[in-house]
DNA sequence: TAAGAGTACGACAGCATGTCGTACGCGTCA
DNA sequence: TGACGCGTACGACATGCTGTCGTACTCTTA
């Protein structure tokens, strides 16, 4: 999975956002609220694009098109954070932490909501399918 | 603090696995083994530009200059990381684990030293350092 | 001073990106 | 039925970044 550009990210967060398929339309009136008749194409652009990349789905079905996410903002941010450890860090995630935790760059809120996700993790593990 | 490219982020890798500054030839020797005279060039405009960007520091009082970097990688990467979590979740980093966690794309192990690094933090603000 | 090694940087091709224009399809309504 | 509006498909282009190379200049040293 390759990375987003700005604009295309700017498409995926609406339709992330608005958690419901979007119409061509809808998006330009939202990515552009002085909406003047160019960018009609630029959407349409971008929207294949990301179709083309696997970002996003269409349903032809009907004249005018709905365009709803394929991948999720979770999915794609976790394969970004693994792309980053993988080019940086061996594959480790564990260092890219160390840094923000040390320079504090992280919340102790933050913190919290971690080791609360590792805990309960953890005790899934426990409670079933460790390998 | 921008990304660096591909030919970019194998020089600063060079520079971070020394562990000692390097001259513009060993770099160019260990990133072309079969070193032409034409990568001459190519290697002292990455350098330039890694300058530039203000990744790695010159030595210019020597004829032959020295380079080492400014930015280390855990700098780097936790910055990265940073970035990656202001543009997709709000600046938090913890859904970003979560995914990684959910889908198994972290060991047993990573979660431990994860946890272990936040263990260490928190005792260390009880001790002392809270603000 | 001539040669060799190194530095500085202009120039270029390739690629991705964002943008626009245009051709075409399809339904609607006078 | 024919014109119009709206939407899709996509070719084309300017821009910026990257990696690459060539070339001019500098410095040291024999």
């Amino acid at each position: 999975m390759s990375a987003l550009a700005n604009a295309e990210l700017a498409v995926m967060n609406l339709l992330w956002e608005s958690g419901d398929r979007m119409t061509a339309r809808d998006i330009r009136e939202q990515l552009y609220p002085d909406s003047t008749k160019a960018q009609h194409g630029t959407v349409q652009r971008l929207l294949q694009r990301l179709e083309e990349k696997g970002f996003l789905e269409r349903d032809r079905s009907i004249a005018v098109h709905f365009f709803q996410p394929l991948v999720s903002r979770e999915a794609y941010a976790g394969q970004q954070l693994e792309s980053l450890a993988d080019k940086l860090t061996a594959g480790s995630v564990a260092p890219l932490i160390t840094h923000l935790v040390e320079h504090q760059r992280i919340s102790a809120d933050e913190i919290q909501r971690i080791r609360s996700i590792l805990d309960s993790h953890a005790a899934a593990e426990d409670s079933g399918g460790a390998s």
